[in-house]
DNA sequence: TATGAATGAGGGTTCATTCAT
DNA sequence: AATGAATGAACCCTCATTCAT
C-alpha cells in the first residue's frame, strides 16, 4: 500500500508525522464512506488519536479534505511525472496523462474513490486536478497539434471525460477505459478519431519504452 | 363522501396543491443548497407548512428527490421534444437535444442546478437525463452515422460533458457553450471536427425553422 | 373468526356498526402491534374510516382501548359463561373457568394477545378480567372449599398465573398449562395438590358432558 | 497519555462517575414513567447533561435499559445472597429468596418500579430476575423437597406471583405479602399449605438468626 | 355524520467543535 | 502536544389531536 507521505525517517517531526497519520487515516475513511459521511471522530480514532487532537493539527474539517485531496492528487502527478515529462509532444502528453492518471487511480483504488468523492463534495480538487492537464493542453496548443481554441470550457470537459473514466474504472471496467478516454480528449482537441486513435497507440509504445 | 370537483378552484385538488407546493419549494431549495444541504424542515418551512405535513405527502426525504428530479427532467424533455422528435437524422438529434438541455437548464437556472446538484448526490438520476440520450445516438448509430462502437462508457462520457456544459453556463458562460457541447458529442460519437461542426450548425437551422 | 361484536342486523344502529368496525379494527391491529404500537390513523384506515372520523367516536385513543379490552373481556365471558355458571362448587368453577378462559385464549389468540398487551399497558384490564374471578372464589370460600383468607392479593396473584398461563399457550405451549393454572389457582386457595388435581379432573368431565 | 491515579477525587474516573450519574438518572425517571415513557432528553436533563452527551456512554437507548435493569438485578442479587446461599435446604432457599427480594424491592422502591416496568417493557429482565430462582428450585428438587415437576411454565408461575408480590408492595401492603408470595411459592412447587407455612416460618427464624 | 389536511411537540440520534486538564 | 468529556444545534421522522369544509 502506498503512502501518500512515507517515510517514518528522522528528519521529520513528529509533528509531522502525527499530522500524516491523520491524513492518511482520512484517506482511508473518505475512499470508503465520502467525504461527508467520515467523521471528525471517525479519522481521529482511524489514527489512534483522542477526538480533540484533530483540531491541533487542522482547522476544521473542511482543511484535511483539501490535505488529503492535494495529497492524493500530488501523489498522483508525481507517479506519472518521469515519463510524462520526457514526452516532448503536447498530444503524446495529453494522451499519456490521461491513461495515466485513470491508471493510477485503477491501480491504488483509494486514490481513485477519493477523488471521485471530491469531485462531488469539494469543488477546489478541480484546481489541483488540472493542474498537469493545463499544462500539456497549451504545449499542444503551442505546438499546433490540437485546433480547438483552449479555454475554460474546454478543460472542464476534459477534466469531465477523465472522471468518467476513472469512475468506470473502480465500477469494473477494463484498461481499455483509459485508453478510449484519451483518445477522447484528443477529439475534443480537434483530432479526427483515427489521428487521436494513431497518437494514443504510438505514445503507449513510446512510455512502454521509457517506463522499461 | 368524495367530491369530484366542488372546491372554489375547481383546476386542482387541495391535496395537489400542497404536494406541489412542497416539491416547488423542495425545488427552489435543494437548487440552491444542494440536496443533502436541503433538510426536511426547511422545506416544509420554505412551503409554509408544519413539519410534519411534509409526511403526509412524501414517505420519507429520498421520495421527494425522486419526484423533483423526475419533474424536472420530465418538464425538461418536454420542453425540448416537440422540435427534437420531428428531427430524422440521429445525428442532428443528439446535436439539438445536448444543445437544447443546455439552453433549458440555463434558462430555468433552478432546474440546472438541481441538476447539477442530483448528478452529486442523486445517482438515479442518471437513467433520467441519459434516456433521451441513449435513444438519439441508438438511432445515430443505426443511421450509419456514428462510427463509434456504443457502449455504457460512451454514454457516461456524453453525460459527463453535457454536465459540464450546463455547469458552465449556470456560471455565466454564453450560449456557446451549448452549441461546442453539442459538436462535442458528435465528436465523441466518431465524428471529425469539421463535420461535427457541420452537422451542427445546419441543425439549428432546421431547429430555428421548426421553432418559428 | 369472531366477531366481538357481530350482527349487522337492522336493529343496530349505523353509529353502532361504524363504532364496531373501528373497535374491530383496533382489536385485530393492537393483537398484531400492541396498544402503543397501533396509532390512531392506523385504526381509522384499517376500519375504512378517515382520519378525523374516528374522534367522532370516541374522544380520544385511551378510550378505544377500555372499549376494546371491555369487549374482548365481555366476549371471552361470555363464551364461557353457560357452563361455568351451570357448575354449583365453587372450586369446580374456578378450575373451569380458569382453564376455559386461557382455551379461548389460545383458540382466538386475537384475543389473547390483546390481553397480554393490555396486562403491559392498560392497567384497568385488571377489572374486567378478574370480575368473573372474584365471584367465582366467594363462592367457593362461602361454601368453606378454599381455606385461604381472600384478599386483593390472593386475586392479584391468581390473575398472574392465569396471564402466565396465556402467555405460554400463545407461545405454543400445549393445553395442558391451562389445566395446570387450574389446579395452581386451586392451591393457591389453599387445596392440596392432589385434591387440586381431583377437582380439576372431576370438573373437566362434567364440563364435557354440559358441554356435548 | 493515560494517567492511572491522577484526579482529585482518585477513586473513580470522570467518565465512570458520569456513567454512573446517567444510569442513576435513568433509574429514577424509569421507576417513575416506565422505560417507553422515558426519552433519552429527559435522561440527560435530569443527569444535569446535554443531550448528545448521552450517546457518549450509551450506543442508544437500549443499552442503557439493559444497563439500568442489570444493575437493579445485581445490586438485589447481593443484597440477599449471603443469606441466602448459607440456607442448604432448597425449599428454605426458595422462601427466603422469594421473601427478600420482595422486601428489597419494597425497601428501595425505586428498585421495585423499575423491575415493574421492565417485567412490561425489556422482556430480558426475565432472565436475570429467574437465574437465582432456578438454581434455588433446582436445589429443592434434587434434595426431593418438590414434587411439582419443573419446566419453563413453573418458573413462568413462579416469576408471576412474584411480580404481584412486589406490585402489591409498592401499592402499599404490609411485609405479609412477601411471606405469603412465599408459601405460594412452595404452594405451586406442590408443597401443602401447611408445610409450606411450616417450611417459611422457619426459614425466617433461621434467616434473623443468620442475619443478627 | 364524515372527511382528510394540517398541526407541532416530541422521539432517537449524529457530529463538528470547544475546553479544562 | 495531547486528551477525551462535553456541548447543543440539527436531522429525520411519528403521532395524537384539531378543524374547516
Amino acid at each position: 500500500m502506498k503512502r501518500v507521505k512515507a517515510s517514518r525517517s528522522p528528519r521529520v517531526s513528529k509533528r509531522a508525522r502525527t499530522r500524516a497519520r491523520l491524513t492518511e487515516a482520512a484517506l482511508r475513511l473518505m475512499a470508503e464512506s465520502g467525504i461527508n459521511g467520515t467523521s471528525v471522530s471517525e479519522i481521529a480514532a482511524e489514527a489512534e488519536l483522542a477526538n480533540g487532537t484533530f483540531y491541533l493539527y487542522f482547522r476544521d474539517k473542511s482543511e484535511i479534505v483539501a490535505a488529503v485531496c492535494q495529497a492524493v492528487t500530488l501523489a498522483m502527478h508525481n507517479e506519472m511525472n518521469s515519463v510524462r515529462l520526457s514526452l516532448e509532444d503536447g498530444a503524446a502528453r495529453v494522451a499519456f496523462g490521461t491513461q495515466q492518471f485513470i491508471a493510477i487511480a485503477a491501480a491504488e483504488p483509494k486514490w481513485g474513490r477519493l477523488l471521485m468523492w471530491a469531485f462531488s463534495e469539494y469543488a477546489a480538487i478541480k484546481e489541483d486536478v488540472t493542474r498537469y492537464m493545463r499544462m500539456d493542453v497549451a504545449l499542444g496548443v503551442e505546438q499546433g497539434r490540437f485546433t480547438e481554441p483552449v479555454d475554460e470550457f474546454v478543460i472542464d470537459t476534459l477534466l469531465a471525460i477523465l472522471r468518467a473514466g476513472i469512475s468506470s474504472r473502480l465500477d469494473g471496467a477494463g484498461a481499455g477505459v483509459g485508453a478510449r478516454a484519451a483518445e477522447y480528449h484528443l477529439r475534443i482537441l480537434g483530432m479526427s478519431a483515427a489521428e487521436a486513435h494513431r497518437v494514443r497507440v504510438a505514445t503507449n509504445k513510446l512510455a512502454e519504452r521509457r517506463n522499461g
